[in-house]
DNA sequence: CGACTCTTTGATAACCCTCAATCTGTGTGG
DNA sequence: CCACACAGATTGAGGGTTATCAAAGAGTCG
């Protein structure tokens, strides 16, 4: 299988061989067409917890996908405060939306030793034009991030507290099953700050409802390891539209 | 130029010959493959204000593009309510989101008359294996909604009730400016209860937001009809990056 | 002109933020 | 190895912004 002896960290795993591949890019090709991906991605060094990967203004070259680890991105607002867009797990793929400003428009820093795939854009285009079907799992990519953006609007505008960190957990959970890990316990990648920052909520507020829910027994959390105890009831609390609750209640 | 004699209405109006064409899907597209385009494209009858263009769960078959009039973008909350995801000005793209789902994921409803083109997607798809330049404006445009979601998302959690409108207005200004209208005095196509449903605030604080500007001489309002007074102090109030800012004041 | 929706205005209260202090955990240097 | 410094987390008190409830006014359409 791996004919190519240059296997000296786990970094360069060749995409046929990533266990994260059947969720990522390659998605949608066949095996010697992924080999061809593989060919243009670079595989960087490990960055260190509160190493950046891209900055706000930078030109944009490439879309990067996580290997392991996690990334945060994150926008200045006017008053210099930084303002969380999102969080990136495994599998997961960053850097899409500089695609129509040459620039990329927020920074993207490593919470926690963080592998990634980078995937240099020219060429993802090349490639893309003789592969209709990487073309099409790209824009499904963002038409996917597009709605989960309006899900995210959707919690900020109608959720209350109690709402949107339950919302916040099991969307975590259902991410952690989806790469085949526990969706009951696990550990959160950023801190009690920063969930506040993208969740539109004061550190002391995400503190305290933490507190209320694992006085109510739908959680038990110390630090940053957490589980997951009733997830009817945080399902119900998050509020999704049924099918999804299904979907969720069955998962965790 | 206009060879074909079924210019029986102004929704009849060839791609080539659109005013909005600079703007819209053919921006890309030299005269001869906007022809092409222009072949696929449905132009149907006017929608009336109250009439839908899809709905939340109907089949995704086709993006469209406002011609005039104005459309909305809703979904239901778990508890019955609406939530407003965007509004949509003439040369806007609309239904990209529900590419990877196969089904709209919001509900699309005139505010007013409006006319609109539809592009029946697999014909896009088609068309855009042989056009790259149609094929990267379609990702630049799911690129640009995904940071204009982001924006949004950083209005509601981090600015209160002033900054919300006065961001809003900004924004429609600069839109409108953009199709070649006024940006000092325009229409507002929705009502205050749909701008703060869309801005996640209460129609009553929407109102005395508006109360509040007038007095202050930031705006003259009469019902929808809307005149920006002091376009300094409401781009100051909305805060956007200082670059954005000296873009919009000169276009108020 | 009457029924309707939309808008405005006022009073009240809920929710969450801010400020402040304490507590916990982590890493560093003596 | 311990003590200390520091950042992150928790808890409490108080106040501000905005939602909610209620009612009246304005605009619209049959």
């Amino acid at each position: 299988m791996t004919s190519k002896p240059n296997v000296r960290q786990p970094s360069h795993v060749a995409c046929r061989d990533c266990s994260l591949s059947s969720l990522c890019l390659p998605l949608a090709l066949s095996l010697q067409d992924i080999d061809q991906l593989d060919r243009i991605i670079k595989r960087g060094r490990p960055l260190k917890k509160g190493e950046h990967l891209f900055l706000e203004g930078d030109p944009f070259t490439s879309v990067f996908a996580v290997r392991s680890g996690a990334i945060k991105t994150y926008t200045a607002t006017n008053e210099g405060e930084e303002q969380i867009t999102s969080f990136y797990l495994p599998s997961e793929i960053l850097g899409l939306s500089g695609m129509d400003t040459d620039v990329y428009p927020v920074s993207a820093q490593a919470m926690e030793t963080t592998m990634i795939c980078e995937i240099p854009f020219d060429q993802l285009e090349t490639l893309s034009d003789h592969f209709p079907e990487l073309r099409r799992h790209m824009m499904r990519l963002m038409s996917k991030k597009i709605r989960e953006d309006q899900q995210m609007m959707m919690l900020l505008s109608k959720k209350n507290a109690d709402e949107r960190i339950a919302t916040f957990l099991i969307n975590l959970a259902s991410r952690f099953r989806r790469r085949g890990f526990s969706s009951q316990s696990f550990r959160l990648s950023m801190s009690r700050n920063e969930m506040g920052n993208y969740l539109g909520l004061a550190v002391e507020t995400v503190s305290r409802v933490f507190t209320r829910f694992q006085k109510n027994g739908l959680i038990y959390a110390v630090g940053k390891e957490i589980e997951i105890r009733d997830p009817v009831q945080l399902c119900s609390l998050a509020g999704g539209k049924a099918v999804d609750i299904e979907q969720i209640i069955s998962s965790v």
